[in-house]
DNA sequence: TTCATTTCTTGTCCTAGTTCAATGCATGCG
DNA sequence: CGCATGCATTGAACTAGGACAAGAAATGAA
């Protein structure tokens, strides 16, 4: 049950024994049923979540009230509300919400702190995984300026071929910043050729 | 010549003077004209820079040959290619290039690793630094999808009320992801109410 | 198995923003 | 000073993608 997220830690720094053995100790299991979410926008992310299994998304509401998708987090990735929530103390503007039954290991801003204090080479993991973070945001700032519908499309079939398979189109339709008819109208037109 | 950095940083992290003098010590000033390539794509971005004074940019070229900026950074702001070249070993996409005469601090990896050895506190500010360019990333992946041309530009004028004045408009339209063309026609009819 | 709800598709019309000129305006440089 | 190069503006024609509507297909709960 540790094996995945003691994989996924020890890619960014190398741990000895009894240091897995604290972080492991730290951990918060918990598991949630699909459709349930787990921040609301206004309130405060108290979590960094590992996804041991299932899937969620992240996204707000814009000023017209429609939904956008900022991230996808299935087996092995990290959600939370990072950015603004825990360290700058304002009430976050997303929604985190499960599309599966999900298993989670869960961090606290107070187990994190105590993590960093009985083992501060974790201090350093967690920076190294705020700026993978950081990298993949870029990447889609990039996409979301520079790419056609089509591309993006393409790129994320390639870049997350499992998920399609797994969520529904309009999600992907509002993860890709494009309407769902539109999408729909790109995928006729890709099966004809 | 040194309140300015240490004003930042102290911002993140509360450090006592011994600390401070350890963090000055490794500081590399560097003075750079206008029209400067700090970064060339392909390179490895081998810097973390602090702008004392001046106004660069960070941009890279897509698919169709456009230039788009990525972010502009004026005085006591931080710009790097961190989140690819330092830590992942890839070669830059972007270009970092100086738009006024500049002058820097300088931080290597290699003196920001004997940073973190004499000083580890700094792992943290670095951490969180991290953290809030992060959170100006997806604030701005935020605007680039939800809002209409006229709002960014508004958005835009209402974050960076100085830029608008030091540097040229189709570099804000760039930065905007729109056509110049596009940014002078909005600014008429804006001038026109 | 049936009915209801959600999801996907398809068509038509519409608009925000682009592309491509052409023109006037700065401004830096010999 | 004059000239060249880059910059901003304006207009006309075009296009990617959106909004709306209505039907088909899939999913799921009882």
């Amino acid at each position: 049950m540790y094996s995945q997220i003691n994989k996924n830690i020890s890619r960014y720094v190398a741990l000895d024994p009894e240091e897995l053995e604290i972080f492991n100790s730290l951990l918060e299991y918990k598991s949630v049923p699909k459709k349930t979410i787990l921040l609301h926008e206004g309130e405060m992310c108290n979590f960094e979540a590992f996804v041991i299994k299932g899937c969620v998304r992240k996204y707000y509401i814009d000023a017209n009230g429609f939904e956008v998708i900022l991230q996808f987090a299935i087996e092995n990735a990290w959600v939370s509300d990072i950015s603004f929530s825990i360290y700058e103390d304002k009430p976050s503007r997303v929604y985190i919400e499960t599309l599966e039954d999900c298993e989670f290991f869960m961090f606290s801003p107070d187990t994190k702190e105590e993590l960093f204090a009985k083992a501060p080479k974790f201090e350093r993991a967690f920076r190294i995984l705020m700026q993978r973070n950081l990298a993949v945001t870029q990447e889609r700032l990039f996409n979301t300026i520079s790419k056609t519908a089509t591309e993006k499309y393409l790129e994320f079939l390639e870049h997350y071929p499992t998920l399609s398979q797994r969520v529904a189109q309009h999600y992907i339709a509002s993860y890709l910043g494009i309407s769902a008819e539109f999408l729909s109208k790109i995928r006729t037109k890709m099966a004809k050729l």
